[in-house]
This record gives C-alpha cells, structure tokens and sequence, in this order.
DNA sequence: TGAACGTATGAACAGTTATTCATATGAAAG
DNA sequence: CTTTCATATGAATAACTGTTCATACGTTCA
C-alpha cells in the first residue's frame, strides 16, 4: 500500500469511508468551486460593498460615488473594475462622464439573503 | 470656502447632488455593511465553499473532510474555525471525533444563487 | 497512568489584495 | 490645438489571509 506518505495514518482507520466517496462524487468540478469562490470575493469587501448598495439606488457617476463614500476617485475606479470584470456592473459614458450601475437585479437577491443572515 | 483640499474639484462641480444625498440617508451603516463583507468573504475562499458543499450533504469529521479535499487536517482545522466563528457551521463531539455539520439551511440558497450567477 | 489518536491552535511564511500616488486617456469647450 | 476635467491604470506599499509546521489538548483504551 503505497500512498500518499504525508498524511497521517487517520486516513486508513478513518470512520465513514463510504460517505466519504459518496459526497466525492456529487461534488461539482474544482474550476467551478474556484470560479463561484471568487464570485463571493467580491463581495467580501466593504467598499465594494458600498458600492453595490448605492447602486441598488440609482445608476452613479465615478465621482459622485466617491464623494457619498468619502474616498478617492481612484479607489472607487479600481473597485469599480473589479465588478465590471466579474459582469456586477455596466456603465454608459454620457461625454466626460461615466455613469455605473447594476448589472443584474439578482444580485441585490444574494446581498439582501447576506443581510438577513446578518440580522440573525 | 474650506473644505477638504486633497479631494479634486469635482466634488463642488460634480453632478448630481441631490442624488447623492438621498442615497447617502437609505445606506445601512457603516457597521451593517462591515459585517456583511465579513459574511460573503467566508465564500470567498476555495477551501471553504468546499467545506460547505461537503457539508451540503452529509454532516462530516475533521478527518474525512480533509482526506476527501486532499488536504491536511491542520488546515480544515482552521478553516471549520472561521467557518464556525461565522456561524455558518456547527459540531458535535463523539469519542475522539468532532462531526461538523451546516448551521444553517438558508446558506444553501446563498450558494446556489451563487451558482446560478456563475452559470450565467 | 501512559500510549494512541482525532482535533485544535499559535507562530511563521508566502501569496494576495486594497489603497495611494503619479500619470495617462479621452471628451468637451474655448 | 490647448486646456480642463472625469475617469482609468500601472507600480509600489501596507495590510491581510491561507497553509504549514510543531505542538498542545482531550478522549479512549489498555
């Protein structure tokens, strides 16, 4: 029995081995896990976050978002790409101004969900 | 007029201020969305949404988790800790062995809605 | 009581990430 | 075409986070 030899004896005695490959089988692919792990990625940061919540109100432009969170123009910008990349947002450019806003109305689905979970 | 002075001239320019405002009075507060970035980063992470899909379906020891996601015991160790911090898990102890289970139903839903989103 | 074993935990290290700063891009107005 | 202004972006830095390693804890069994 040649296996693995950094893991500790536990692996042979250990107690459920059929659950154990039961479970094993239903798991979806590991690129769909790291894919759906990054989607929460997003919104385990509170400015992003913030983000998010204003738009649920109104479409934004770059600056006014800023100014409602206190922070700098570049920060949000950043921020607001990182949501762009993962399709939360799009925007409309209207001449020197770019105006933000959800993407997709179920995202404020998994947010509330998120929320409702905070307020136990 | 003094004001800040490192933030740009934007914001005495900027557009929309009677958007901003009325936006800025339905934000939840700043402790709200704090915990709420807390609460989706936990499904921010790879090994812990695989926890959680594990747990899905059956509830499980520390050791069978981490022979069945190729992993040491150590590190599922620390993750279930996060996992229960949050309050997203719960255990009970038999003999030697510590069986984790999910807390609560309703995370289910917050995943799949996750899911679905990935899945476009 | 001592050995065995499943689990927990602190410290250290490596990898990741959010913000800042400086600067670039792109559109409008003169 | 030059200036102004809103936004975007690359590089650098500081803070955070996940895994590993070593070890401690707690339970069972002899």
């Amino acid at each position: 029995m040649t296996k693995k030899n950094e893991v500790e004896q536990c692996e042979f005695i250990c107690i459920h081995e059929n659950v154990v490959k039961k479970v094993q089988d239903h798991m979806p692919t590991e690129e769909k896990l790291i894919d759906l792990a990054d989607f929460f990625k997003v919104f385990g940061d509170t400015t992003r976050i913030k983000i998010l919540y204003v738009l649920f109100q109104s479409e934004m432009c770059v600056c006014d978002i800023a100014n409602l969170l206190n922070m700098t123009q570049s920060a949000i910008s950043h921020q607001l790409r990182t949501l762009k990349q993962m399709q939360l947002v799009k925007f409309r450019r209207e001449g020197k101004t770019v105006f933000y806003s959800l993407s997709d109305s179920h995202i404020k689905t998994i947010i509330n969900q998120g929320m409702e979970h905070i307020n136990e």
